[in-house]
DNA sequence: CTGAAAGCGCTTACAG
DNA sequence: CTGAAAGCGCTTACAG
């Protein structure tokens, strides 16, 4: 006689003759039941097709069994984003084998992002969260440790924390794509930075000046971004405005590099011979453009992996274990190459550009 | 005095003077209760900062207050993939005002496909899912309404279904795109298609087909792809190394577009010239490569802001409201033209073009 | 090594 | 309109 409605814990219990607790003891890997005891626990568990109430459990351990993912991000930037399905794709691959799941929430602004985390705590939705896109003066650190909730912060706070870290030295990226420019000759080097509110936007721009000043040159000019394709476009056309423009630029992202390449195209201006380019990211497309594009490569899936898997030890065994990843690496191609011996020169009169030398 | 631990209802209750009963009618707008006693009872719980626990709703009302979305895809497309992630923000807009939150799968594998679903199902980690990427033959929709899972097909399922569908006519982008570079003069016109094994890619496809019918015109070749950048480019090269190319590509995504677009610009060829190529998507991407992709704009957005809209209608009310959001336009721009007087010849000693006509 | 019982914090008939 | 109580399905001291 099989049971209708969906079996519980009883139910296991008396069909291997044991009460309840000690279904649970099983169930949990506590020590201290017999083999054939338990055996025989697991027999009639499998046989009734039962496995605990994650609701039960959760109201019982207040536990979620659940980890959670706040992203900030205007919804015109979402899309070309390289980094978050990446990112998303490695921690899916960490839970895997895991019985824990990731609950996403995609906002806007801070308030709604703080609002999120709180949410998230009051209503036990999650065990722990990822702290990304780390910014200055981060207000969620004090936040998330106030409420108690684990985390993992994924790269280097700039505050003091107790939270494990897993990173990936993307900076020390800019310092050879710099170098690779400096030994191809170049002098002029300009920098469509990040948003400059993130760490990772900071840190890069930060690696640019010092790689500049350690060849003893000064930044073209650095202009801040929201990291959108069209923010790219818009600065390499502010870049090509200047008097004197560069000879070369460094995207803090390969979307906004491949927008950078089609502005200079349209003004027919040809990479890298009127003008070298490096990209950020190292995506699939950056390989398929036209010239493919020099950029540096670092893995985000890698980066989501680990993060997941600290996030759980941090969870489950209360170790705060810090994983330092393989730094990005420099991808020379085809979109960077030596300067022309002579310089583009502005045509003062009219924002379009002529270009001295032959083709 | 105020109480250390976390307040409950029974706290509420002794606050304000009434049963735990009715404090719960009160938070689940329940009618009956005196409107004085309802707002002793909401100031007791403001004053306590209560707020029902969701591990006890969830294990008394069997709702977890979770959608959840299972993704297939590979991990090397889902960087370069445009929709999902706006797709994903239109649910989190959705989301926003409700107390739901988004349980976010995935997957590499049918069968690892087919296991978050069940699992999502025995957990009660969901109260429903949505169903994207429809597929010829799909399993889930049997699966999904087996497991009394409520649903929402994103697109129109090929067989009959008992779920809501929220669609966005993408197929008709196809035809007018078609239509648009008859009207420019092609004749030779191929596609490169998606995955033919999702409905999606099997619509655009047959409504390419119909298009060019309809012109009296036969495909020059459909080559199917699995989304991949690395597939764009591919299938470029294999329609350059027919003996007759076409003088237009029609892809069905803006990342393979902008990757054949560098396969092209590799081989020397002017777009549009030389070959008009056309993207589906309408990215801020395609707008920013040069020479602007002609594409398909549709609103991934605004799609999963009514899947989820439409989710919570039936979740919450038992009603079936389907919805047809307005269809895929055609954004013409700057890659399509009319095709040279002369076409392309290849050169059939060598895997090289020439090109016949003049620059 | 095992069992009976309280507790997690709600919801919901049911009786008044 | 209101209260007392059972029930959701687990976990976990506690006593034996």
């Amino acid at each position: 006689m099989t049971i209708s409605r969906k079996p519980t814990i009883a139910d296991v219990a008396r069909a291997a003759g044991v009460s309840k607790g000690l279904v649970s003891f099983v169930f949990n890997d506590r020590p201290g039941v017999a083999p054939q005891t338990r055996a025989r626990i697991l027999q009639a568990a499998d046989d009734l097709g039962w496995r605990p109430s994650l609701s039960a459990r959760s109201l019982s351990t207040r536990t979620s069994f659940a980890l959670g993912l706040v992203v900030r991000r205007y919804a015109k930037v979402i899309s070309s984003d390289p980094f978050f399905p990446a990112f998303i794709a490695g921690i899916e691959l960490a839970l895997a084998g895991e019985s824990r799941v990731l609950v996403l929430c995609v906002v806007p602004d801070e308030d709604s992002e703080m609002r999120a985390y709180q949410n998230l705590v009051h209503d036990r939705r999650v065990d722990g969260v990822f702290l990304t896109d780390l910014r200055l003066g981060d207000r969620r650190l004090g936040v998330v440790a106030n409420l108690g909730l684990p985390a993992v912060t994924v790269g280097h706070p700039e505050q003091p924390s107790e939270f494990p870290v897993v990173n990936l030295d993307d900076s020390a990226g800019i310092k050879a794509v710099v170098a690779h420019l400096v030994q191809l000759g170049h002098r002029h080097i300009a920098h469509v930075a990040g948003d400059m509110v993130m760490l990772h936007g900071i840190r890069r721009e930060r690696c640019f000046r010092e790689a500049m000043s350690s060849a003893d040159l000064k930044p073209t000019k650095i202009i801040g971004t929201d990291f959108s394709v069209a923010a790219g476009a818009r600065a390499t056309a502010e870049l090509l405005a200047l008097r004197q423009p560069p000879t070369a630029i460094v995207y803090a992202s390969d979307p906004m590099a491949i927008a950078g390449l089609g502005l200079l195209q349209e003004r027919g201006l040809q990479v890298p011979s009127d003008m070298s380019i490096t990209g950020f990211d190292g995506t699939e497309m950056a390989r398929h453009v036209f010239p493919a594009l020099t950029t540096v490569s670092s893995d985000p899936v890698a980066w989501g992996q680990a993060a997941a898997t600290t996030l759980l030890t941090l969870i489950v065994e209360g170790r705060r274990v810090n994983v330092e990843l393989p730094a990005a690496e420099l991808i020379a191609s085809a979109s960077t190459g030596p300067p022309r011996p002579q310089r583009i020169v502005t045509n003062l009169s009219a924002p379009t550009l002529t270009v001295s030398g032959t083709h």
